[in-house]
DNA sequence: GATGCTATTATGTATAGACATAATGTGTCA
DNA sequence: TGACACATTATGTCTATACATAATAGCATC
C-alpha cells in the first residue's frame, strides 16, 4: 500500500497530465507541496519530476517551478540494431563483403565533423551488407585510429567492422542523422540500382567520453523501412 | 576543486571504461568501494552508476554487481516537434496553407492499415507548411471521424490538423515509419522539386487506446534531416 | 529610467543512515 | 540426490538534512 514510492509518484503525476487535472503550460506544485501531499520526502519527489523531464512531459526551471510542457514534446525511441540481426530477424540470409580497405590521412570533411588534429590518421572502410543476397545497406566507415588503434590490425574481410567496434569499442554519445537523397553514381552501382533512385541515408557519429569514435554512412535502398512505436 | 560530484564520477567511470581500465565484460568494483575511491557518499555513486546503466555502458543486476556492458545494444531517442516549433526554432518564419479538405468514405488503403470498417467516414486534409515562404513539409492526413467527430466542425483553414490534433486528440500509441522515395507527381508540384528527386516521408498513425486516431503522410525535400543525439 | 546589487525562492545536488529486494550461495532435511 | 529454507551480498530506494545554484523580484543607486 505504499503511494511514496517515486515510481508511483511519478505515474501519479503522469496520470494527472494525461487528464488534463493540470493544463499543458500551468505550473504544477513545489517540490515540498507535493512531497506533503504525498507523504514522502522532496528527494522522492525530486526523482520523479527529474524523469518527468527528462521524457519530456514537464519542464523545470530554478525559481520558476515545474509546469506541463505545452505541446508535450514527447520522445519516441528506436533500437539501433546491428544489421545482421536486423536482417536474421526478418528471416533473410545475411551476407557481409568488405569492398575496400584503406589507412590514410583524416580528410578535410572528417577532420571538421570529427574535430580532429590535422595529422589525424583514419580508417576508411567500405562493405555492402546483403539480405538473401539482395544489396540491403552499403556502410561508408571512417574511424579514428588514435581513439581505437586496434583497429588497424583488424583486416574486417570476415567480421565488418560495425560488429568489431560493438564489442571492442563501446560509445558514451552518439549522434543520428537521416535523410533522402538521390543516389550517387557509386551507391546506385554497389546497391544496383536504377537511374536517379532515391536512397535512405543514416548516418552515425559516435563518442567515447569526449573522443571521436568513428562516422559511418548507411546507405539503404528506397524501399528500406525505419519503423518505430511509442 | 570538488572531484564527488555524480557528474564528475561518472565522468571518471567513462573514461576508465574508454581507456580499458576496465574490459568490456568484467565487473567493476562496488558501489560502496567507488565510494570510499572518490570520497563521496555511496547514493552520489550510485546516481553515477545508474545513468551510466541507463545509457547501456554498464549492465548491473543485483548481488552479481555492475559489469561494462558487452554489445551495447542501445536505444536512441528522438523527439517529435510540432513542425511549426521546428522551423521556428530554425529562426525561420513559418506559414501554413490548407490545399484541400474532404470528408468521405475512407478509402481501401486507408481501412487496411487502420483496420476500419467498411462505412467508415473520415477526414482527408492536404496542406503545406513552408518556412521562410519555402515549402518545408507536405502534410497528406486522414482523420478516422468516428474516433475524432469534432475534427468535422473544424475548417482548419487557419490552424492545421496536426496542431489541433495534438491540442484535442491525446494519444496514447503511435507508429512511426521513415523512408525514402522518389517524389510523386503530386509531391512534385506542391513542394517545387525539379523532376525525379527524392523525397524524405515519414508517416505516423496514432490511436488512443485501440481505436485509430490519425494516419499522416510528411514529406519533405531531400535537404530535410532528421537529427536525434544519444 | 536604466543599471546593478541583494534577498528570495524553487530546483539541484550531496550526505549518512536505514531498510528493501533480488540473486546467489549454503546448509539442512527428507 | 534433490528440494527447500536461510544467510549473504550488491544494488535499489527512501529519508532527513544541508548547502549550492540559477532565476527572479525588489530595492538602491547613478
Amino acid at each position: 500500500m505504499r503511494r511514496n514510492s517515486f515510481r508511483d509518484i511519478r505515474a501519479e503525476l503522469e496520470r494527472r497530465i494525461a487528464r488534463r487535472v493540470w493544463e499543458p503550460g500551468a505550473i504544477i506544485p513545489g517540490e515540498e507541496a507535493l512531497a506533503v501531499e504525498f507523504g514522502a520526502a522532496r528527494a522522492t519527489v525530486n526523482r520523479a519530476l527529474q524523469e518527468l523531464a527528462r521524457s519530456g512531459l514537464v519542464e523545470r526551471k530554478r525559481k520558476s517551478g515545474t509546469r506541463v510542457a505545452l505541446h508535450s514534446v514527447r520522445q519516441a525511441r528506436f533500437a539501433i540494431p546491428l544489421v545482421r540481426q536486423e536482417i536474421e530477424q526478418a528471416g533473410s540470409l545475411y551476407h557481409y563483403t568488405l569492398l575496400s580497405r584503406e589507412v590514410r590521412a583524416a580528410p578535410d570533411f572528417l577532420r571538421a565533423r570529427l574535430a580532429l588534429p590535422a595529422d589525424a590518421r583514419v580508417m576508411h572502410a567500405r562493405c555492402l551488407h546483403t539480405a538473401d543476397r539482395r544489396p540491403y545497406q552499403y556502410e561508408d566507415r571512417w574511424i579514428n585510429l588514435s581513439a581505437v588503434p586496434q583497429a588497424e590490425k583488424e583486416s574486417f574481410e570476415e567480421t565488418g567492422p560495425n560488429e568489431w567496434l560493438v564489442a571492442n569499442a563501446p560509445f558514451s554519445h552518439a549522434e543520428f542523422v537521416f535523410g533522402a537523397a538521390r543516389a550517387s553514381e557509386e551507391e546506385k552501382a554497389v546497391l544496383q540500382l536504377p537511374e536517379g533512385e532515391a536512397v535512405f541515408v543514416a548516418e552515425r557519429m559516435t563518442w567515447l567520453a569526449e573522443r571521436p569514435i568513428t562516422l559511418v554512412r548507411m546507405v539503404h535502398p528506397p524501399t528500406h523501412r525505419m519503423v518505430t512505436t511509442l
